[in-house]
DNA sequence: CGGTAATCGAGACGGTACGTCATGTCTTACA
DNA sequence: TGTAAGACATGACGTACCGTCTCGATTACCG
């Protein structure tokens, strides 16, 4: 009984928010974000094309940048899929990540994803923001992957999760926002398999 | 017998170019970058610091983000510094890569690579400039010693040296982009031997 | 049973136009219209001075020249005063000319309204506009005057009109705009004079 | 005899000046005059037009506006046509004034006039220039007419001949430049009656 | 015949204004 | 109170032209 979504129904007074105007925004930015990136997308371009007043887009949300943060994760997660035990570590990473990987090269992703990270890098409150429900929503799934080989002693105990993630993540960022070479799933294998050497050699070393 | 870049000093015509403009332009560019960003700079500021008027600047650079990646570059590298042998793969790889990591943290690059990023997958043509000058920079020296390491029999001929530079490049840009833990000295060690350690798992399972 | 301009009372939808912005902006370009000529001001410096933004401007008005013509008129004719009948031709064209002469000589008009001439010569659109609304607010209730008095048979009703006007402004806006000589009101007496002289003539040729 | 052209052929140092060069610049200056009006006409234009430097342009012209002038004057009188005598103050004023006309309306004169106008409001230097070699080389010619007139008793020796030459010239500038109405050699002959009618008039009322 | 000097081409330069565009705020009337 | 419509201030954009400048090359004369 986590969370207890307190928010008790307040009967709101006055006209209650739209939820169509919400859904058309967030649609029409997801669709422009992907088909032209951020920096081309203007907001009086998003109030047309959902047929809704830049007023309320405003009223919803700061800044482009916030909007497109959400419009990504609304277009992205209609299932956020919970990974399946595989039995091992690197089955269970694979499970999780290679799915992401698979969506993320299929639709230039990358383009807006490096937009985020450059408005994230000028304003911390949209950074902190686009590391909690961005970064973290497949990091945090990752993290829970290698405590759960701790607890079954599959991994060392002093692994540093959060290296051993940016070995695995990083390497992924990288070929998605530079773009010098395909981000294939043998290459994913590689990365997960290099993450995981680590720490057989460390292993190994003791 | 290369090429032998005569460069035939053809006297060239009309007046020459300003070399104190270059400079003055690069100078400003780059102080403004780091100390705001690139999105914050303008390029009417940057021409009021450089003393020098906005269409000399569009005559050498056809956009903000040229101009910042020329800037970035003139201001970073005055020697590119030729690493020395330590007689090992892991060595020569931290001795490249160490100081590039020092002076990456030392002033915030990262805010302005992530914004010649986010221009780089907008823009193909500037991409292609951008993986080649700025990219290709570092990680060109960083092929050369896994060559040498393959020459001298280090790591197996079969390495495929291209996802080995993402393993270690690959986390090192994650955490200066995102930021959400610090590059510190211990994390590019830890990157380096990892992905070295990939290698010797390979072989060590033929 | 006139055309009845009813001009419904239609509610506007949206932020209506700012009044004051527009008086500002008219305002503000008919002050250095008159201490700076056309050429000299800027469109910058009009939105400065009319505490207005230069979007403002250009929403309602397409070019400087077409905002300067409206300035002017604005400036200039609060009050179109309807002449009185002084009971002859020549007295009623003096009372309708003269004031308005005046007028012109008070301030440096004549620089502003050779750079409308100019402008009315490049674009056609723009001097149909000038011609409606500049010459055929002076060239109307003249050629009015000139109807009445072949009504009452004071002049023939053969008379070309328009050559008459022609013969009447034609030396006044030649003086004002060449400024060889003064406009004074013996110069447009003269030139009245030798208007209707030219049909005085004519008729006892007859 | 006449004119006396001083300017002692004096040996001039250094490399002469290239008439091939003024040749180019006025000629290519008249075409692109008529063509597009002083405003669209850039020196730029001019100088790739003549095949010549713009700084050869700026060494002899100081200003585009002089240069159009003294293009114009260039383009216009290869022969300036010394009228003759056809015994009658209105036949003499008709020969001179008719061709100048039937010229002006052959080809987009008065917008190029228009402007040179515009710029003698508001430069008096210029001014002055302007009216001493584009105004006065009509009418001066004009006032040798009347002045022969007087001697020869054809018209009152009072006559205000700057008057009558502005009631002339006046309505024939005023179509020139408003193109309200057709510059026709009826219009231009009503012009010269009804200033010589005035002073017909004048005599008669003395 | 070599030196001096003005001119020429090419084209880069500082400066100024242009007219457009996007952001984020606001003011209406309507729901 | 929420919304569509749309006007608004702000400020940067990239372009265009002006008039000046700095080169090297050319073309006269003068000694």
């Amino acid at each position: 009984m986590v969370e207890q979504q307190q928010q008790v129904e307040q009967p709101r007074r006055g006209r209650p928010r739209s939820e169509t105007a919400r859904k058309g925004i967030l649609g029409a930015t997801a669709k422009l974000l992907l088909s032209q990136g951020l920096a081309s997308v203007s907001m009086d371009e998003v109030a047309e094309h959902a047929g809704v007043s830049k007023a309320t887009i405003y009223r919803w949300w700061p800044t482009k940048e916030s909007l497109a943060l959400e419009a990504l994760l609304d277009e992205w997660d209609t299932s956020p899929s919970s990974p399946r035990d595989t039995g091992s570590l690197r089955g269970d990473l694979l499970a999780l990540i290679r799915p992401w990987t698979r969506r993320l090269r299929a639709r230039p992703y990358g383009r807006v994803i490096a937009a985020l990270i450059t408005e994230a890098q000028t304003d911390p409150e949209f950074g902190a923001v686009y590391r909690a429900r961005f970064v973290e929503r497949r990091r945090e799934p990752a993290r829970a992957l290698f405590r759960r080989a701790i607890e079954r002693a599959e991994i060392p105990a002093e692994t540093d999760v959060e290296i051993a993630l940016d070995l695995i993540f990083g390497p992924i960022y990288h070929r998605l926002l530079h773009g010098h070479a395909p981000l294939t799933d043998r290459f994913v294998e590689a990365a997960v398999d290099s993450a995981l050497a680590g720490f057989v050699a460390a292993r190994s070393k003791t």
